[in-house]
DNA sequence: CAGATATTGAGACCGCCA
DNA sequence: CTACTGGCGGTCTCAATA
């Protein structure tokens, strides 16, 4: 969350009390901007966003001058250069946000492994047995931002904390160029004083639903019966949010994820209504979901179908053939058979097609298990930790460890997180 | 005016079984 | 033998969130 645009930015004082805390959460400033000035450096100071400039796009990141006018992420590029008809359209250079991403997450491969990318910006760090070798956390966060701004010439900001939850707002409340160190002592209190927005899974939706109750910051959950919350929210989701607003995340650093579905989907510059085209786009869309199913050696239980008509309701449509496929041939024709059974009337925006119930296949490259008495022991063990936990964060990875065969992953590098920077 | 990708949970529905 | 019921698990759709 945060304000955006930069203002009332915290730096922890040097001497700042790190006790207690072991978690990093590294967050690039503007990170899109600012490599398009990096290699532009005439761009510097202006207002800039990158989005797709073409018609339909919708503002990806926008340099700090650009956000004082209040342009923000996700915003039409339409809407945003009517806030700031001054601003620089860029449109975005992926490979070359993955190449500097690549070498930012190197630097952070160099204090510990224990490096999990959120996004191609983002990062949290388990510094705890780097200690020895680089100094305390709030030292190594000191490092590591001079390191980034000298060897990349970027700009980040750091939340150090005891957990991934609070580093997390800490890193977000510091923005942009700054560090914000949450002792364990000072956890308590500092939670208490966030708006409820600012917990891990609390979006507008649910801001709305405790605001109508009188609920405004992490204080007043914390003086909330829990039957009203889960009466608010959710049981599953008020409990979660209580014990975040409590402090307690036992999430840890996961260096492996596992993708649980693979999907592609388009927005056409312009509503398509031709069934033909349609179907062809779907035939594409399949091909490429098939081709990364294989590169990771999966194949997909479960074919969805997704389409957004012009006046922006979408749908989905899944089905689940009798056997599991990676052939694209197959994928298509159970996406098409699902685009059959629909409404045609109205033309079409976006379409898309994606693989779920990914099971591993092919080669013999990862067979832990082929069978589903396997993966059924692992999904039962995962809701066991999952309840445990509260949730979130523990995928397949965590409770069977590293895959041997690292290389097999699909190349996947996640696309932007344009909710925040 | 509103992109692309992924994960999670709720609720509806359905078939199977006792 | 059939009808009803409740539990359980699987599938599907959709909303919310990141």
């Amino acid at each position: 969350m945060g304000r955006g645009d930069g203002t009332g930015r915290v730096v922890s004082p040097d001497d700042a009390d790190d006790s207690g805390t072991r978690i990093l959460h590294v967050d690039m400033d503007a990170f899109y901007p600012s490599v398009e000035v990096l290699d532009d450096p005439s761009l510097a100071g202006k207002p800039l966003i990158v989005g797709g400039a073409e018609g339909r796009g919708v503002v990806a990141s926008a340099s700090y001058e650009a956000r004082r006018y209040g342009v923000r992420s996700a915003m039409s590029v339409q809407v945003a250069l009517r806030l700031c008809p001054t601003a620089i359209v860029v449109v975005p250079h992926f490979e070359r946000y993955a190449a500097l991403s690549r070498q930012v997450m190197d630097i952070f491969h160099s204090v510990t492994p224990l490096v999990e990318p959120l996004s191609i910006d983002e990062a949290f760090l388990d510094v705890a047995g780097a200690r020895r070798l680089w100094g305390s956390p709030g030292h190594i966060a000191r490092e590591l931002r001079a390191r980034v701004r000298a060897e990349t010439g970027l700009i980040c900001s750091i939340g150090v904390a005891s957990t991934k939850h609070v580093a997390k707002i800490a890193s977000t409340l510091s923005k942009p160029d700054g560090l914000l160190i949450v002792s364990a002592d000072e956890t308590a209190a500092f939670l208490a004083a966030r708006p409820v927005a600012a917990l891990w899974g609390v979006g507008p939706k649910a801001a709305e639903a405790l605001a109508g109750r009188g609920i405004h910051t992490v204080a007043d959950i914390l003086a909330t019966p829990p039957s009203v919350l889960d009466r608010a929210l959710g049981a599953v989701t008020g409990q979660r949010i209580r014990q975040l607003a409590q402090g307690h995340d036992p999430r840890t650093v996961e260096v492996e994820r596992i993708e649980k579905s693979i999907g592609h989907e388009e927005t056409f510059l312009e509503d398509v209504a031709d069934p033909t085209v349609l179907r062809s786009e779907l035939r594409r869309l399949a091909d490429r979901v098939a081709a990364r199913l294989r590169a990771g050696g999966w194949e997909a239980g479960t074919i969805a179908l997704k389409l957004r008509y012009a006046d922006f309701t979408t749908l989905t449509r899944a089905s689940t053939p009798a056997e599991p496929t990676d052939v694209g041939q197959r994928i298509g024709d159970v996406a098409i058979g699902l685009f059959e059974q629909l409404d045609l009337s109205q033309p079409v925006r976006l379409i898309g097609v994606r693989a779920e119930k990914l099971r591993p296949h092919g080669g013999g490259m990862i067979p832990l298990w082929d069978d589903d008495a396997g993966w059924k022991r692992i999904d039962a063990a995962l809701d066991g930790a999952r309840e445990r936990f509260g949730g979130g964060a523990v995928t397949r990875a965590s409770v069977i460890g590293p895959r041997r065969d690292v290389n097999a992953l699909p190349t996947n590098p996640r696309l932007p997180d344009v909710s925040r920077d």
